[in-house]
DNA sequence: GTATGAATTGACTTTTACGTAAAAGTCATG
DNA sequence: CATGACTTTTACGTAAAAGTCAATTCATAC
């Protein structure tokens, strides 16, 4: 495991620009250490960035993404609020849940229609 | 099953507002008949406006669910075409089970989230 | 010791997906 | 027929999520 990552090595990786490194950090969304002014990147850094755009693939916004990330961290020491983070999980795993429903029905859906391109060609192929 | 359903309907059914409906008219994703002026929707425009929330959930743009929903259409006659559905099919499947790795991946995370929760308040029960 | 290439900040711009307001048409009901 | 609920078009506004560009800074290779 590598100690630091530079900016254009993440870029490279993930395939995104700096401008969007740089957003999520003013976004609160990551937070890489500094040499000077120049961003180092940990390998905990990196993994945020991965959740980060997994949640970006999944439709979720930054500020759920943030939300959802506050989440992975370390459990507060109040029961209120851990109560409250419980709460956030459950809805957050119903809205989940229902994105997997419209997946597989998407998926069908697509099953179907290339079904019928596929007969489609059949015709075609006896027709002609 | 109902021949017409007039804009505020499908508003309060789907919970969105007239102007997201004239918007996707504009774009093309739906086309309701007119008595007049006044829009007519079909059962068959009420579930396109289905696929196209679904769409939206699962994070697709605008200009994506339109590429989505044409496929559903009828098949065209031409076999290049019906190849280049098919591929087009076949992408759109792949992006769905990237999702689909998205999600599973994100409620494990979130499960152990959960847990870490629940563990820490049960140190708070006996600690206090 | 200066050229070169990576990194930074800040400002402005763009795209997407609607929101919102104005002004007027439609239509059932009292 | 007028009132109110609903609808229409047109047009400008806006929030989110970056893209783009300019001006610098900084290290380092030659």
């Amino acid at each position: 495991m590598r100690e630091y990552y530079t900016i254009t090595e993440l870029t490279r990786e993930f395939g995104i620009s700096t401008r969007t490194l740089r957003f999520y950090e003013d976004e609160g969304l990551i937070a890489p250490v500094r040499r000077g002014r120049t961003r180092l990147f940990r390998p905990s850094d990196r993994h945020l960035v991965r959740q980060i755009l997994r949640g970006k693939r999944l439709g979720f916004s930054i500020a759920e993404i943030r939300e959802i990330i506050k989440m992975y961290s370390e459990p507060p020491g109040e029961a209120g609020q851990l109560q409250a983070i419980i709460g956030t999980i459950e809805e957050k795993r119903g809205e989940l849940r229902q994105k997997r429903r419209d997946l597989e029905e998407t998926l069908d859906e697509l099953d179907q229609a290339e079904e019928a391109c596929v007969e489609r060609l059949a015709e075609l192929g006896v027709n002609t």
